[in-house]
DNA sequence: GAACAGATGGTTTTT
DNA sequence: CCATCTGTTC
């Protein structure tokens, strides 16, 4: 083992060494409970890397006992290569260091860093029930959301007519909207609250025998559908996230994973205020087994996934909870240097976050401000871009963007926003959104789109990079695959057409497809072969006399087979990406259907191969024409440098841009633009569902009014948007809704009552 | 400037 | 379904 020093020191040789704040977190005692209260920029994530470092080699911990989570899959693969990095050269570091023993180098030799276990908590309870299951007995499958929206939907709402039930439909109305308005309600919302309020179960470990059903048939059905589902999950091997997580924490209860919990020595948890309750029990279960070594980071500020069961009031109030299981208090770390932010964007940062007196309450006690790192620049002011329309807006941010980036800079009052002379690029600007989506729910362009097209008119044209606000259904691979899928599969077009369970809106994109596929393969730049392979699927013909066709070929066989003469989908990252969601459609499909996955060529019973081909339409296909099935972004290299990213702003959590723009507003042209999104008259619908379930729950009713939990969310949202630039913070949007405009915002400066606090103050530079 | 008719736009985020 | 906006008419 190596002293403290040693490894502070050998940080130091690579990158600047860490504060006094970070230090006392990475220097506690291994057994020292931790709440670690980090604001963005603070080095949370260098923390805690160098404190799991620092127990195995100045602790001598065994790798493997340490456990270290986080909630996304980004932050969980951010936690492991910064592990892993940091490792090797601080490793390589004192193997270098002269004031290093002989014994102190072999027993360094003898780390194997890999072997601390990170990953999100699902990954952990789906790898925990995999590798520690009972013998005889198979692990669980975890299902894929798209499979369980489905059997919620086949078997808890369609089962017993369930979905027609009109006392279940008022129940659930209510949940929906908030005078109970039917904008955008049918039977998959009804679906999705069915199964929100199954996860709401678990997450909040409600008491369901207290849920009251008796005279309430309502409640009644939702229990009924719970059970169907649960069966139907069951019968099929399959788990999903809240069954996942349930089964582990059963089994920690129980003493069932003592080979796992007897290793562990130390359980880290980033991301901690987006954390639930049922994650809690297991994060207290397993601290429990090593003598109550837990150690929290996060910040109540960035909270922003109560829609998924978070409740940052376990964060805010961990010394109190820690104390109540453990009997001794954990000590309490503040991260307040930030080292991310200019200075005018740190006071921006602090002023946000105590504009509004009502939000304070949420906050951690006590919690101080951010301050400005020792080398932070003064930096240029934040700026403010309103324009009477989004395409105007569109016009001026390209023209922004482009002078920055490929001309000689944009002037602003103070200064100049100039792309960095040594290798800075497009990829250093981001626009976060509430949704990067490029379309309203009506169809109308938002600004993602705009933007796109107005980079794309520019010299030379600049690219956008926006794989979640894309439509998947109209990308040219995704066109030309589904439509010779659907050419090979139903060639006369007229099975396609009858499936029942396939919107209108899939079977104008299969036409769509269609003709694509058709131009496509009839085109100069065919591949040679393609369409004599197409034709043989369609006539179930293997053009040699003698062989007959199969009677059983599957759909994986196809894909692949077209696969062969679209070669981007596997050459290119971005081809990749895309034939990723079709295989991950399909599997979904082999899941749920009777088929699985197979086709069916049985001239004697038409009505079973044309059976097959219906399955795969409506499961494979029909989702990925609706635009269902989203890319997995875990398969995208990270953001391209010469493209700007487009993202929301949950996806930015954890990110940071030199130039971040920040859209507070190109939807809110007049007060019909939805008050949710910029002033709430009103909880939503996870409000409204954390008080109907919180109340036969440990955690007990809310104190906050629904009205008051949207807003203070809305700040979070905002918060986390604003903290991400390093150098230049841009907020854009259309001018109603500029400080002390007529749509008010709490964006721009609106506190929950009304007043807005920018109108007379601004805090920024308008260009 | 009031009164009326017709148009408009309407839940986001994800393991 | 319904609140709000826009345009027209007096």
């Amino acid at each position: 083992m190596i002293s403290i020093d040693d490894l502070h020191r050998a940080l130091g040789s690579f990158r600047p060494v860490l504060d006094a704040q970070q230090r006392s977190a990475v220097d506690a005692a291994p057994t020292t409970a931790l709440f670690i209260v980090a604001g963005p920029g603070t080095g949370k994530t260098a923390s805690l890397t160098l404190r799991i470092l620092k127990l195995v080699l100045v602790d001598g911990m065994a790798p493997r006992g340490i456990l270290a989570t986080t909630f996304t899959k980004k932050a969980a693969e951010e936690l492991r290569s910064r592990v892993l990095g940091w490792g090797f050269r601080i490793i390589d570091a004192l193997k270098a260091d002269p004031a290093i023993s002989q014994s102190q180098k072999s027993f360094i030799e003898t780390i194997d860093i890999n072997q601390v276990r990170t990953g999100t908590i699902d990954a952990l309870c789906e790898q925990l029930l995999r590798e520690f299951r009972n013998p005889g007995t198979q692990s669980p499958v975890l299902v894929d959301e798209f499979v369980s929206k489905t059997l919620m939907l086949r078997e808890g709402l369609f089962g017993s007519r369930r979905d027609q039930d009109p006392s279940l439909d008022s129940f659930l109305l209510d949940l929906h909207s908030e005078s109970a308005k039917p904008y955008n309600y049918h039977v998959g919302t009804k679906a999705k609250l069915v199964k929100e309020i199954w996860e709401r179960r678990f997450q909040d470990q409600v008491v369901w025998s207290q849920f009251p059903t008796g005279s309430a048939p309502a409640r009644q059905l939702v229990s009924d559908a719970h059970q169907s589902y649960e069966t139907a999950l069951r019968l099929a091997g399959l788990v999903d996230f809240s069954l996942l997580e349930n089964e582990v924490l059963l089994r920690l209860r129980a003493g069932q994973l003592k080979d796992f919990t007897e290793e562990l020595k130390v359980v880290l948890v980033d991301e901690y205020q987006d954390t639930n309750l049922m994650q809690e029990q297991i994060y207290f279960q397993l601290a429990a087994a090593c003598s109550g070594s837990l150690a929290v980071v996060g910040d109540d500020d960035q909270s922003l996934y109560r829609f998924r069961g978070a409740t940052v009031d376990l964060f805010r109030d961990f010394p109190l909870r820690y104390r109540n299981q453990f009997g001794r208090s954990p000590s309490t770390v503040f991260l307040t240097n930030n080292y991310r932010s200019s200075q005018r964007i740190v006071s921006f940062v602090n002023a946000y976050a105590s504009l509004d007196l009502t939000y304070q309450a949420v906050r951690v006690a006590s919690k101080p401000a951010l301050i400005h790192g020792p080398s932070a620049t003064a930096g240029l002011p934040v700026v403010g871009m309103f324009r009477n329309t989004v395409k105007e807006l569109a016009e001026d941010l390209a023209l922004l963007v482009h002078a920055a980036f490929r001309g000689l800079g944009y002037s602003i009052p103070g200064g100049r926003i100039q792309a960095n002379a040594t290798g800075g690029d497009v990829g250093d600007c981001a626009l976060l959104c509430s949704s990067p989506a490029e379309f309203s729910a009506s169809g109308k362009p938002r600004l993602p789109l705009l933007l796109r097209q107005e980079l794309a008119s520019l010299t030379p044209a600049i690219q956008v990079f926006n794989p979640r606000g894309e439509d998947t259904s109209t990308v040219d691979v995704v066109e030309r695959l589904g439509g010779l899928l659907l050419e090979c599969l139903d060639p006369n077009n007229s099975l396609s057409t009858q499936t029942s369970g396939v919107s209108q809106e899939a079977q104008t994109v299969f036409a769509n497809w269609r003709q694509k596929a058709i131009d496509f393969a009839s085109s100069a730049s065919a591949p040679p072969g393609l369409v004599a392979y197409a034709q043989g699927w369609a006539n179930r013909d293997s053009g040699r006399v003698g062989y007959e066709w199969p009677r059983i070929t599957t759909a994986i066989e196809l894909v692949y087979g077209l696969v062969h003469y679209l070669p981007e989908l596997h050459n290119d990252p971005e081809g990749q990406v895309y034939l990723e969601v079709f295989m991950r459609q399909l599997s979904a499909c082999q899941q749920l259907g009777k088929f699985e996955g197979r086709i069916i060529a049985d001239p004697a019973n038409t009505g079973l191969s044309e059976a097959s081909i219906k399955e795969l339409v409506r499961d494979f296909l029909a989702p990925i024409a609706e635009g269902v099935v989203d890319v997995n972004e875990e398969m995208m290299e990270t953001f391209p440098r010469d493209r700007l990213s487009i993202l929301s702003i949950h996806q930015s959590k954890g990110l940071e841009f030199p130039l971040t723009i920040v859209d507070v507003g190109s939807d809110f042209k007049d007060l019909r633009a939805p008050a949710f999104k910029r002033m709430p008259t009103a909880g939503s619908a996870s409000h409204r569902m954390e008080d109907l379930l919180r109340q036969h729950s440990p955690l007990g009713v809310p104190a906050r009014t629904q009205t008051d939990r949207a807003f203070d969310d809305l700040f979070r949202q905002f918060f986390v948007a604003f903290s991400r630039p390093q150098d230049v913070l841009l907020l854009v949007g259309v001018t109603p809704t500029q400080p002390g405009g007529r749509v008010p915002n709490v964006a721009t400066g609106w506190d929950r009552n009304g007043v807005c606090r920018w109108a007379n103050n601004l805090p920024f530079v308008m260009i």
